[in-house]
DNA sequence: TATTGTTATACTCTATAACTATA
DNA sequence: TATAGTTATAGAGTATAACAATA
């Protein structure tokens, strides 16, 4: 690198490149499953919260209703999510068979996915992070909607 | 919060809803700039290295050549950078007067933004994160263009 | 041949406002 | 009135491929 960056000394700036990283690293990892990370996230919400509403998905996931609806609806049109109308305005969501295999994939997928970076942080570090990174989303919780 | 979310044991998922949180507050710091957060560390690293290249700025920021058009084009119209030929391929970027005013307030107000966060987390686990993130964004350096 | 800047384009995630049909 | 889902649309960042001009 021939420039200087003084953001390096940022923690805002440090944050967002370390999660750039492993991002790319998780998007390549889950590439052949055909699923953006979106889709993956609200595929595991749901397989540990059969029959919740794609609102509480998104409360959960930080994600707005309006942009939920074509998460569910990609989920729902490969099979992998199916909904049942609970009182003609909310549906429970649960996943279908192919979903549960799905999210399994998935979840072994990432297992790996974050075995590789904690090995390398060492548990010490990693325990630190897990420890710091809830104090900064406190700082101000993200509000979903509104 | 009704349902339960395993990500949250995830540490890339914890690394990515920190980052959407101080990119949020960052957001909100520099709003009545009028500069996107990809234009302000852009400006700053011209500023830092007077006469360099917009694909150095890129190299040093992880924004591709092909991204780094539309910056430079809206910084150049704004009246903040200014750029002369050097070897009829490359130019030689500079801040303009006015240019280096916005950069001063930019980071005055990221200096503010930061303290937020650095004084919620105390000195400790702060230098924690300065150590843990790099780890985390050597493991596989984001190759810009290539 | 490799590099700098550029154009065009597509994708992903996010944001807002407004609508419907319920409750 | 408030809520669940929806539609439409815009913004921001990122990705690829290809091109011209130049080195």
């Amino acid at each position: 690198m021939t420039l200087t960056n003084s953001l390096e000394s940022r923690l805002g700036y440090q944050l967002r490149r370390a999660s750039a990283v492993m991002m790319a690293d998780l998007s390549r990892e889950l590439a052949d499953l055909d699923l953006r990370p979106a889709e993956v996230t609200t595929l595991l919400v749901i397989a540990e919260n059969p029959d919740c509403s794609q609102t509480e998905v998104g409360q959960a996931l930080a994600i707005k209703r309006a942009n939920m609806v074509p998460i569910i609806s990609r989920l729902m049109e490969r099979g992998l999510v199916d909904r049942r109308r609970l009182d003609g305005r909310s549906h429970a969501l649960t996943l279908t068979d192919e979903g549960r295999k799905m999210a399994d994939d998935a979840v072994a997928r990432i297992d790996r996915h974050e075995m590789r970076f904690t090995e390398l942080l060492g548990r010490v570090d990693a325990q630190a992070l897990f420890r710091s990174l809830p104090v900064i989303r406190a700082a101000r919780e993200v509000e979903v909607d509104g």
